[in-house]
DNA sequence: GTCTATAGCGTGATAGAC
DNA sequence: GTCTATCACGCTATAGAC
């Protein structure tokens, strides 16, 4: 341990992000300092500028890298025939997706404040494209005649804001299971839009 | 303007609390500075020490005031009979009284890390105050047989996600009225709960 | 009650040795 | 690629004049 000099360690780079990703999801960008990182991974705060140009593009591409993830991965994901088998699919993935990554949705929801303009509206358009996807499906199970909602884009909102939810309590090993609380949380979303 | 001696101004505390909170709410409490908080209210940083401890107990207060202005407003609401009509209540409550402090409720939810442990604590419990109110109609409507949640624990938690929710897009003078706003999330909780 | 000044420390980022 | 050292500045909080 403690090396002193030279390049003994590869994959600084992933660690840094882990670091930080960990560090800004528990304390807050604002509150973290670089040397803090630095420290979490064993390097000195100058050695993280081998990897990163400033802490500002640091949080930029946590937030881009989960996003991008976040899309792939639905995009990945089976997509059934009908609104409602769609509804399902797409709450089963959403509360799975978020509760493998705890950190990485707390930062995405909480440190966006802490994006200059440019990359605020950068992380909000993909955002957007994940959230007009859920739009889609009530849209459709209303022409569909299955779904009853006055206003897709709010009831959107309504949905994934209650699904997101369920990072800020759940906890694996806790007393639920995850298919407990997709079960639960799969009832509660189809009752709230059914016609 | 530019007052440079003596004590011209009452009422600098009230300025103090206000801008803090329009401050923290916008660029999050580790980003704010007291310097930042003197020069909004209009005195200099060490001003403030003749109102405020710390700048911990400043966001404690702000919170802890939130959170008795709540629970004071949820006591003095009418409380009609039966569960439905008790769910209906809570929920144009909580959009009315939320929609009204989007500041208070942001940094309510978003500075809980900012808190130490004790204060945390503190929050945290009169929140649970809160949220045992909800827990509590939709265990009464289970008994009554008017809803259908597997585990109330949960489901207060999915409504309180939900409503809470419409901080993050809701602004007077848009698109919805706060009643039209009001009826959407009213459709969708009763729905949610429904047996 | 507010001011100025400052203590004591931490910050992000850079330069240059190795 | 990492180190040490440092720049230039900002931070919270306090002391003492007025």
């Amino acid at each position: 341990m403690a090396r002193t000099q030279g390049s003994h360690s590869d994959i600084t780079g992933p660690r840094i992000m882990d670091a930080a990703l960990r560090l800004f999801a528990q304390n807050g960008y604002a509150a973290v300092s670089m040397r803090q990182i630095a420290g979490a991974v064993g390097v000195q705060a100058g050695a993280l500028y081998n990897y990163i140009p400033d802490k500002q593009t640091l949080l930029l591409t946590l937030m881009q890298r989960h996003m991008d993830d976040l899309l792939s991965a639905v995009a990945d994901h089976p997509r059934p025939e009908g609104a409602m088998n769609r509804l399902e699919a797409f709450t089963r993935f959403h509360i799975r997706f978020h509760s493998e990554r705890p950190d990485e949705v707390f930062i995405a929801y909480m440190e966006l404040r802490n994006l200059n303009p440019e990359n605020f509206a950068t992380i909000e358009g993909l955002r957007g494209r994940y959230e007009n996807m859920l739009e889609e499906i009530l849209r459709q199970g209303v022409e569909e005649g299955v779904f009853a909602v006055p206003d897709p884009k709010i009831a959107t909102l309504a949905v994934i804001a209650m699904l997101t939810g369920v990072n800020t309590w759940y906890r694996s090993g806790g007393r639920l299971s995850l298919p407990e609380v997709e079960e639960i949380y799969w009832d509660m979303v189809r009752k709230s839009v059914a016609a």
